[in-house]
DNA sequence: AAGTTGACCAAAA
DNA sequence: GTTTTGGCCAACT
């Protein structure tokens, strides 16, 4: 169904490491191109599975949360975020220079979710 | 098939 | 600080 681009989307966002965060961009630069960040977006958008996809750890260049987070909005965004120990400058910024995750360390092979055959 | 839209981003003005 | 512009991909008219 979906096409190998969100299938690397997914498996990327799924091995974000509890505690960090990334960017869309990131997200995108991992995945091959990183002009994909608004492909990124869409692909939470239509995120296929809540539970193994942590789409509330994908957030704005500038550490700012999603605006249009679906699930339960950014406050609901922001307490999980908390409960993990992201940093936070204010309520709807994250301080990236500590929660981002560190790239060399990053294992792609923690992913949570593959594609379905 | 072709045009529009979107949970984006970086650079420029 | 803000707004505008160009660029990518996939889903949806």
């Amino acid at each position: 169904m979906s096409g190998k681009t969100f299938d690397a989307i997914y498996q990327i966002v799924s091995a974000i490491p509890r505690g960090k965060v990334a960017t869309y961009g990131l997200v995108a630069a991992l995945a091959g191109n990183p002009r994909l960040a608004r492909a990124v977006g869409n692909a939470m958008h239509a995120n296929p599975d809540h539970s193994r996809i942590p789409c509330h750890r994908v957030l704005h260049a500038d550490g700012k949360l999603s605006v249009a987070f679906k699930f339960g909005g950014i406050n609901r965004q922001h307490d999980i975020l908390a409960d993990e120990g992201v940093h936070f400058i204010d309520y709807e910024h994250v301080d990236l220079s500590r929660s981002l995750m560190d790239v060399e360390s990053f294992d792609i092979s923690l992913a949570m979710w593959k594609p379905e055959t």
